[in-house]
DNA sequence: CTGGCTAGTTAACAAAAGGTTACCGGTAAA
DNA sequence: TTTACCGGTAACCTTTTGTTAACTAGCCAG
């Protein structure tokens, strides 16, 4: 019986999953802070290295934008007891999921963009 | 024979191409008039029509959505020289390869919830 | 003549998203 | 003592996005 395939849902529950995806991963700041987390796995990310690395974002928008991706498990926060206090931040296992779904979006913004030129 | 490798980008292009794939396909409405037109791929939609099946949208937002899927060539717009003027909508083949993405979207979102209602 | 259907447009408004500036308590170097 | 760095927060402002209601013009039935 169970296969690969996905839960039986309706139509108005896919909207919402979609809707749910937008939210979690939408807006300016989430994905690029996503990728920078990626691109410096290996490193310690602090809030202001991240605010250095990701061009332009202000403090406000960082600190609401990590709290929102620890909120979704996609990001995790630790505290450390170091002379002026530093918090890491690191993608997790889990947030790395994201990226085959931005794949498919970049995938097709980049087609998409060839398709609007040939039009002009 | 396409080639299926894409096209060599910048981290830069690929987060424009992130933001312009959300910026078509974002916002409140758009995928929900995609996937009414999807739906009812084999009826004459008219505006009317598509208001009364797209719940809760206004004449404005759906005159405006409409005009952006069909800039983006996601929607095509005929005008009918009826008695009363109609003018009918209908998704393109191209406006079809929005749904391998949504599709992406659909399982990440629902992957998500389950997810998160865990952590509670 | 009135009212309803068609496909929209306009203006005024409200809500959401994002930006700017100033500031906090703590540590430490000059 | 002044200065700067750390991880933020609060107040305020602007821009973007979406909502509501009124209105247009043409054609038709009662």
């Amino acid at each position: 019986m169970k296969d690969h395939k996905r839960q039986e849902v309706t139509c108005e529950q896919e909207l919402n999953a979609i809707r749910d995806s937008l939210e979690v991963l939408g807006g300016k700041w989430k994905l690029r802070i996503m990728r920078h987390l990626n691109n410096h796995i290996n490193e310690t990310n602090t809030f202001k290295k991240i605010q250095r690395g990701v061009e332009g974002i202000s403090a406000k928008m960082l600190s609401k934008e990590l709290q929102d991706l620890e909120i979704n498990l996609l990001v995790s926060r630790t505290m450390m007891d170091t002379k002026p206090i530093t918090v890491q931040y690191a993608i997790t296992e889990y947030g790395q999921s994201v990226f085959p779904v931005t794949e498919s979006l970049v995938s097709w913004g980049l087609n998409h963009l060839q398709k609007i030129k040939q039009k002009v």
